[in-house]
RNA sequence: GCCGGGAUGAUGGAAUGGUAGACAUAAGGGACUUAAAAUCCCUGGGCGCAAGCCGUGCGGGUUCGAGUCCCGCUCCCGGCACCA
């Protein structure tokens, strides 16, 4: 027999399939159509390391089961060619990025392909295409005609390293670009803007409809979106004008004792400020200040008072002081919050550095629930209480413990204060309940509690509020009180305890402040000090409280609009134009594309111009503005200049999954009836771009759905996470650490066959996994041994094998189908061990064994398939064997023997054995009886499972 | 701080509440070989001569029975974060 030789079989079938054209696939067939995508990959200067081909394999695999089982499926490819990295590398190499572009999707494509993918190359697209690009322009002519594109002049994210202006979504976390590492600036400078926050709600509330989705990537979605509801709520100043705040805590109005402005806000360049040169100066300073240095942890806040500026407080009529202060954010709500240092630990900061007056407007709150809740025919004390933790020298402290409708209470020492001075009731109560009378106060603590419980001892209801304090004893003297009197016992208990034993929960809640170092209560409760709304909940009061005061409730979100233009030459020119008095005017669709020229120096200039600025006969064109309003070239109109900046990388891959469906369409985009025949993609899979590409593209759907381009609110109904690959140190993969491992040696020594299987095998799809190369031995031995079964082929069928034959086409069905590649192929392994312990294997079984194994090893399988079974069509257009559930169901069970719960043995009985046997049975087979020390109390029979004696000790 | 995900041998990882560690790699031993590679066989969580005992991050709980369910922690990865 000839050795498995996969150089030998490999690239012979890639070629037969590609001639065949086996994979290509037709609009219209009797099938059902389904439509499997990979992200389309960015074609670096790098090359595929091995963690790249993870998702195309897993899209490989899935898409030829899905053929095998009669569907029409689409798996295409292509390119998204646009963007820094591509022009980065052009630059670094000296290459025009066209060439650059070209020169990597040939590389791409080369190591791609020796995979053995089943991609569909006759709908390749490539994002840098005219042909394609025109419908990426025509789509942003589309934004601007329905108002979601736009000019602006704010500050945005500047790259320095990049030379271009970035949007948000381009950020790492810290504050630097994703590209390059630079630290990002804020430079304001005219940009275009994609309107994405006019479809924030959406974008949220249909992250419902998205089941299969992983909850990660929503929840980063959620996130990014960022959508917080509050209020909307105006301060009168002294000045006449009104500054407008946002806060979610309208509940806390009368708790604002100043408010702030975010020294970018524009009404305080305008107002008339007694200290302009101190305001001034620090805004500078502001301004010179990084993002990150700005929001540095545990940076202590600064801010200037406005002077001779006062806001009133529309819920007390108060006048409050103003302050500009940078720890307010310009582009978050309105660039201006109402403080409340009582509750916002900022704002608390703030107020203990200024000496600004802390109020107190909301309390901790319990009401009794269960045994203690509030009796409504009970009668109902309101008592205004103080309630004392006491330390004593060793430094521990004092609780009380009594007993209740028959339940242990453990409290801090406390009572009525009867309208007397607190300190007078403090003593009291020290005294008759504790019997102590030397003591000293260390502190009251400022934060009111407030419960609401039925009292078992008094047979009422009781609503109480009060403070609590802190005292020291200073000896342990001792008068008789009501513990002498038998009524509670005293405890006394270390610092750590006592958290443990108090088992009343406003109790708790006032330990818990005693030991913070701020007490700022930030939770919500009740109202307090707040006139009319006093004894509300903070949920109720919000809404009362805007509207008394005029406000109205309003969302905000986190998320930004989408800075769309790029100062950088490799990207879609932005179809617009502008008249000598710099007015802007929307190309006409006829005119698409508008090619980006080809220039000398597509360098970026630095100046925040395109290099696109320095074409003079690209950039001025002559023309005439249609009565539409849009522009078409005219060689006797008017000269306009043509807007210079291009899009970002995200422009492309926001929509080139509909491209795919209709790649070589003139007329639209997508044509409406395949739009409709293909679309949403079946199933999307690939890494790690929540919040960019994935909320970009989501974004785009909905606009191409409300202009009728797409019959769908969202494009990916079902989101495969891939885990990637580290390198075999645990490293990130990089030239850098050298330690990049490429799929083409790995195909050169193992076989693509094997390669796929490793890829498959090594670990959960969505785990990140260190690579090891070792590990692809392990793949190629199990291809070699169902290399060697086809020696042992007979006409009749191995009856030892039927079993388990179709348990295994039952498991990895069910296994591809949910994406779990790596127990499918463990399956395959332990099937192909059972067959080499067998004498021979039956040609149908063998015929299935290799059509099961086909999606993962096409290369093997085709090779034995046509010289083996003299077969004249691809295994991978046969049809996939069904399991037999006849011949999965056991004629035995086993039956697990417990002593106590512990297995002790197992026995195998015909199905349908009763109960009274298999008991018998789990004795006389087992050695259960050595652990009976005697008679079994109870014998438990769990259907199908096992048998538990269970003795008594 | 908030939110999401996770923690099982040397390693990647299996395991509808019912024999933890399938499958694979590494390692150790053996066969074949002049030798090596390849291949085949055996061992392969810890302790123990054995019977057995202990073991799925930690502490509790539910259950006849918990890696799996519940409560409370620790640590790791990811998202957001002076976002009012």
């Amino acid at each position: 027999m000839q050795d498995y030789n996969p150089k030998d079989i490999e690239k012979k079938w890639q070629d037969i399939w590609a001639q065949n054209g086996i994979y290509t696939t037709k609009d219209t067939t009797d099938k059902k159509n389904f439509y499997i995508l990979d992200m389309f990959p960015y074609p670096s200067g790098e090359g595929l390391h091995v963690g790249h081909p993870r998702g195309y394999i897993a899209t490989d695999v899935y898409s030829r089961f899905k053929r095998m089982h009669g569907f029409n499926v689409l798996h295409p490819m292509g390119w998204d060619a646009f963007g820094l990295p591509a022009e980065n590398f052009a630059i670094k190499n000296k290459v025009h990025p066209r060439e650059a572009v070209d020169r990597n999707v040939a590389r791409f494509k080369e190591q791609l392909s020796l995979i053995g993918p089943d991609y569909d190359w006759s709908r390749e697209i490539d994002t840098t295409d005219p042909n394609f690009y025109k419908w990426t322009q025509w789509m942003f002519l589309k934004m601007y005609e329905k108002g979601l594109a736009y000019q602006s002049h704010e500050p945005i994210n500047w790259c320095p390293g990049c030379q271009t202006g970035l949007a948000n979504e381009d950020l790492e976390s810290d504050g630097t670009c994703e590209r390059c590492g630079s630290v990002v600036e804020k430079k304001p400078m005219r940009q275009w803007v994609l309107k994405i926050t006019d479809y924030a709600d959406r974008l949220l509330v249909d992250l419902n409809t998205l089941p299969k989705w992983p909850e990660g990537v929503k929840e980063a979605q959620r996130n990014w979106i960022g959508k917080s509801e509050g209020s909307e709520i105006a301060f009168a100043l002294n000045t006449g004008e009104n500054v407008k705040v946002f806060t979610t805590r309208a509940d806390t109005l009368f708790g604002a004792t100043y408010i702030v402005f975010a020294p970018e806000h524009p009404l305080v360049q305008t107002l008339d400020i007694e200290n302009r040169d101190e305001v001034n100066t620090y805004i500078a300073q502001v301004a010179e200040k990084t993002e990150i240095d700005r929001t540095a942890e545990g940076k202590e806040k600064t801010g200037v008072k406005l002077e001779g500026i006062v806001a009133i407080n529309p819920a007390n009529k108060e006048e409050i002081p103003v302050y500009i202060a940078d720890y307010v954010l310009a582009h978050y709500g309105t660039g201006a919050v109402m403080a409340v240092p009582a509750h916002d630990e900022r704002d608390f900061e703030f107020a203990k550095k200024y000496e600004l007056p802390i109020k107190e407007v909301v309390s901790y709150y319990y009401e009794g629930a269960e045994d203690n809740a509030p009796k409504e025919d009970a009668e109902t004390l309101h008592r205004e209480v103080i309630d004392i933790i006491i330390e004593n020298e060793k430094g521990e402290f004092l609780l009380i413990k009594e007993t209740a409708n028959n339940t242990e209470k453990i409290h801090f020492v406390g009572g009525g204060t009867e309208g007397e001075n607190e300190i007078e009731a403090l003593e009291k109560e020290l005294r008759e309940e504790t019997g102590y009378t030397d003591f000293e106060i260390i502190e009251k603590i400022p934060n009111l509690v407030s419960a609401f419980a039925f009292r078992h001892t008094k047979l009422k209801n009781q609503k109480i509020h009060g403070y609590f304090f802190h005292i020291k004893l200073k000896s342990e003297n001792r008068v008789a009180s009501e513990v002498e009197e038998g009524r509670h016992s005293l405890l006394w208990a270390p610092k750590e305890k006592i958290k443990d034993l108090i088992n009343w929960p406003h109790h708790a809640y006032a330990w818990e402040m005693f030991l913070k170092k701020d007490r700022v209560f930030t939770d919500f409760g009740i109202l307090i000090n707040s006139g009319e709304f006093n004894g509300l909940t903070s949920e109720e009061a919000k809404q009362k409280i805007t509207e008394f005061v005029g406000g109205e409730m309003k969302s905000t979100y986190r998320l930004k609009d989408w800075v769309f233009s790029r100062q950088r030459y490799w990207g879609e020119p932005i179809p617009m134009v502008f008249d000598a008095d710099g007015n802007v005017y929307p190309v006409d669709a006829s005119e698409l594309p508008i090619l980006l020229p080809n220039v000398d120096s597509y360098e970026p200039t630095g100046t925040g111009e395109s290099p696109l600025a320095t074409i003079d006969d690209w950039v001025n064109v002559r023309g005439k503005i249609t009565d539409q309003g849009t522009f078409v070239q005219d060689a006797s109109g008017q000269m306009f200049r043509r807007e210079t900046n291009t899009m970002p990388q995200w422009a492309g891959s926001s929509w080139y999954y509909l491209r795919y469906v209709d790649p070589k369409n003139n007329q639209y985009a997508i044509d409406s009836t395949k739009e409709k025949d293909w679309l949403p993609v079946d199933v999307y899979v690939g890494g790690d771009h929540a919040t960019r590409h994935l909320i970009y593209a989501r974004f785009w759907h909905k606009f191409l759905y409300d202009i009728d381009v797409v019959s769908g609110l969202e494009p990916f109904p079902r989101l495969e996470f891939l885990g990637f690959i580290l390198a075999e140190d645990g490293r990130k993969m990089s030239k850098r650490w050298k330690n990049v491992i490429n799929p083409d040696d790995m195909v050169n020594r193992f076989g693509a066959d094997a390669f796929r299987l490793y890829e498959m095998f090594i670990g959960p799809f969505e785990n990140t996994v260190p690579w090891n190369t070792d590990g692809v031995v392990g793949t190629r031995r199990f291809l070699e041994k169902v290399w060697k079964q086809k020696e042992k082929i007979k006409d009749e069928e191995n009856q030892n094998l039927e079993m388990i034959l179709h348990k295994t086409i039952k498991k990895i069905s069910d296994d591809i189908e949910a994406f779990k590649f790596n127990t499918a192929v463990s399956h395959m392994m332990i099937l192909v061990n059972e067959i080499t312990k067998e004498e021979y294997i039956g040609k149908n079984q063998y015929a299935s064994l290799l059509q099961i194994l086909a999606p993962f090893a096409p290369h093997i399988t085709e090779e034995i398939w046509y010289t083996v079974f003299g077969e004249k069509d691809s295994i991978h257009l046969s049809v996939w064997p069904e399991y037999d559930a006849s011949k999965i169901i056991e004629s035995t069970i086993k039956i697990v023997v417990q002593v106590n719960g512990k297995v002790r043995g197992t026995i195998e009985v015909p199905i349908g054995t009763s109960e009274d046997e298999i008991k018998k049975r789990a004795v006389s087979e087992t050695k259960v009886e050595q652990y009976f020390t005697s008679e079994p109390e109870k014998v438990l029979y769990i259907p199908n499972r096992a048998v538990n004696f269970i003795i008594k000790n």
